[in-house]
DNA sequence: GTGAAAGCGCTAACAC
DNA sequence: GTGTTAGCGCTTTCAC
C-alpha cells in the first residue's frame, strides 16, 4: 500500500501538505492540490486508519455488542443505531458475544473496547463483577437487561412495565390461565426474564388473581423451534391455557406454531401477546400482538448519555428505564 | 492508560523485556516474569492492539461487511460465520456498508476494511465499477449475488437454479399463474433480482408455458409491508394468480399477509414459495415453502478462500456457485 | 536473558 | 502556503 509519504514524493511536495488535501484543511492552493489528488489517484493512495487512529487517539468507530446477530430484537437494534449514527458521519461495528459469558469476555476485552471511542454494551452472560471491573473512564453506555453496577450508564428496558402491561391486557380480554413462555420461578433471577416474569405476576395479583406456577413454562434459548415444542407439551399434558405472555416476540412465534400443531385457534381458544414488536410480528396470521421496547428511545438516550461521555464532561451516572406500549393485534380479542 | 514504558519503569527493565512478557515470549527469566507481571496487574496495563496493530501489520480481526444487520438473510449470514470462526478463535466485527443510498463503498469505508486481515463483503447493491476498484491485494471474498470481477474471489448462491426449483415447484404443484414477487422486466439486470426472475422464466418455458408479464411484480425494498401492499394491488387488480415465487422470505412473508387480506387461502387458492429458508418461515401458518441457500456452504467455502488468502499463498482466483435446494412446507400443496 | 535503536503511517505544533 | 520536527505505543532487529 502506498503512503504518504509515496504520494508526497510522486506530487514533489511534503507529506504534512498531503495530509492537508487528504483531510480536506484548508490554506492549500488549488494548484498543489490537484497536483497532490493526481498523485493520490494514480498511486490508488488509502489512508492508513489504523495510524490514524494511533496518532489521533480516537478512531471515530463506536461499538455495539450484542450477544447474536442472528436475534432479531439484536439486529433491529444495530440497524437502529447504525442509522442514528449516520447523520453525524460517525462510524459502527458490530462486535457478537454469543451470548455467552465467555464470549463477552473475549470479545469485551479492555484491550479491544480501547480501540473504540465508545462502546454501546449489551450484557446478557456476564457476572456483575465482571461488568464492574470495566473501565469506567472510557465512555461506555450498558443496554441492560438486569440491573447493573451504580458506577455505569444505563438505559433499561422497561421490562417490567411491558410484561404487566400484556398481562393485564389478556386478563381484560377475558383470559384467566395465563401461561409465561420463558419465565422462571427462581424470585432470585434478576434478568430479563425475571423482571418479565415480575410483571407477569404483578399483574395477575392486582386483577385479584393467582398466577398459576405450573404455567411458568421455563426459559430454552429463545428459539422459536424450542418454544414450539414446549407449548405441544404443556397444551398435552392438559395444562389449562387460554392465554400465553412470551417473553419475546421469538417466543410468541414458536408458541403460535406450537398452538396450531394443537388445533388450537388465536385467538379464540388462545390469545397470545409478546415483547419486542418485531418487524415481523405485524406480519403473521394473525397479527402478534407485542409490547413495543420502545428501541428508538432506547437509541436515542443510549447515544445521548453516549455523547456526554465522549465530550469528557464529568457528568452525574444516569440509570434509565425507558416506557414502553402495547401494541393490539391479531392475536388477542 | 498505562504503557509499555510505564510499565517497564515501574518493574525496572526495558520495554522490550516488558514485551517479551506480555506476549509470552521465552527466554525470559522466571524472577523478572513474575516482576514485570506484577507491575502489569499494578497499573492495570492494557496492550494497545492500535499500536500494536500499526506495528505488527496484523489487526488479528476479520471483517464480515453486509447492507444491513436487520436484513434477516444477512443476520444469519453473520452468526453463521462467527460460530464457524469461534473454535478457531478468532475474532470477527460487523460492518454495515451498503445502507447508504449512494457509492455504498465510499473511499473511507474502502480505507477501513484495510483496518482487517481479510474481509468478506457481500456485495448486494453494488455496483460493479465500485466492487473493481477494491484493493484486489488485500484477503477479500465477495459474497455476491451477481457475478463480480474476475480478479476477486467469489462465492455466489444458486440464484438461478433456487429461483427454478421453486418455480418448477409451483408448476408441479399445479399452478399455472405463478407471479414473481420483487421480480424485474428488465433483462440488463445481473443482480439478484435478475438471476432469480431468469430462473423463474426458465422454469416456465421448461415447462412449455409461457411467463406471464403482468405477474412480474417489481422488487421495493424487500420489505414484508411494501410487499404486502403489493399483492394486494395485484390481487385487486383482477390479476389471476395461483401461485407466487417471492425472491426473499420477507417479500413472502408480507404476500402470505397480504394474501391472507384478500381473503385468499395459502395453499389452497395460492401457493407461495420464498427463497432463504430463514429461521422464522419454518414457524409461520403455514409453514413457508423455500429455498434454501444453505448458508453453511456459503460459510464455509468464504472462509476456506479466505483462508487461503491469509495464508499468503497465490493462489488461482475461483468464484463458486453454491448448490441450493427445496424445503418444502404447507404454502405449497 | 536483556536492552537500544529504528520505524510502522500518520498528524499536531510550530517554523518559515 | 508549505515544510520540519516530534512522537502516538508497539515490535523487529540485532547487539551485548
Amino acid at each position: 500500500m502506498p503512503t504518504l509519504k509515496d504520494v508526497a514524493k510522486a506530487s514533489g511536495v511534503s507529506v504534512m501538505t498531503v495530509s492537508n488535501v487528504v483531510n480536506g484543511r484548508p490554506r492549500v492552493s488549488e494548484a498543489t492540490r490537484r497536483r497532490v489528488l493526481a498523485a493520490v489517484d494514480e498511486l490508488g493512495y488509502q489512508v492508513n486508519l489504523t495510524a490514524r487512529s494511533l496518532r489521533a487517539g480516537r478512531s471515530g468507530t463506536i461499538a455495539l455488542s450484542i450477544p447474536r446477530a442472528d436475534h432479531p430484537y439484536f439486529a433491529e437494534l444495530a440497524a437502529a443505531v447504525t442509522d442514528a449514527l449516520r447523520p453525524a458521519g460517525r462510524h459502527l461495528v458490530i462486535e457478537q458475544t454469543g451470548a455467552s459469558r465467555e464470549g463477552e469476555l473475549s470479545a469485551l476485552s479492555q484491550a479491544r473496547l480501547q480501540m473504540y471511542d465508545g462502546v454501546l454494551l449489551s450484557v446478557v452472560g456476564m457476572h456483575d463483577d465482571e461488568v464492574a471491573r470495566l473501565q469506567s473512564d472510557m465512555p461506555l453506555v450498558l443496554l441492560g437487561e438486569k440491573r447493573m453496577p451504580d458506577h455505569l450508564d444505563q438505559v433499561m428496558l422497561g421490562n417490567f412495565d411491558g410484561a404487566h402491561l400484556a398481562t393485564a391486557h389478556l386478563i381484560a380480554r377475558g383470559a384467566r390461565h395465563i401461561a409465561i413462555a420463558g419465565g422462571t420461578r427462581d424470585p432470585a433471577e434478576t434478568g430479563m426474564v425475571g423482571m418479565r416474569t415480575a410483571g407477569w405476576r404483578a399483574a395477575h395479583v392486582e386483577a385479584g388473581l393467582v398466577p398459576d406456577e405450573r404455567l411458568v413454562l421455563p426459559p430454552l434459548h429463545f428459539e422459536m423451534s424450542e418454544s414450539r415444542e414446549q407449548i405441544r407439551t404443556a397444551v398435552a399434558e392438559g395444562l389449562p391455557i387460554d392465554g400465553v405472555f412470551a417473553v419475546t416476540d421469538q417466543v410468541a412465534i414458536g408458541v403460535m406454531a406450537g398452538l396450531h400443531d394443537c388445533g388450537l385457534r388465536i385467538p379464540d381458544d388462545v390469545q397470545v401477546v409478546g415483547f419486542d414488536n418485531l418487524a415481523v410480528s405485524a406480519h403473521l396470521t394473525p397479527g402478534l400482538t407485542t409490547v413495543d421496547p420502545r428501541t428508538d428511545l432506547v437509541v436515542e438516550e443510549s447515544l445521548r448519555l453516549l455523547d456526554r461521555r465522549l465530550s469528557g464532561d464529568d457528568v452525574q451516572v444516569e440509570h434509565l428505564v425507558m416506557p414502553v406500549r402495547l401494541v393490539v393485534r391479531g392475536t388477542t380479542r
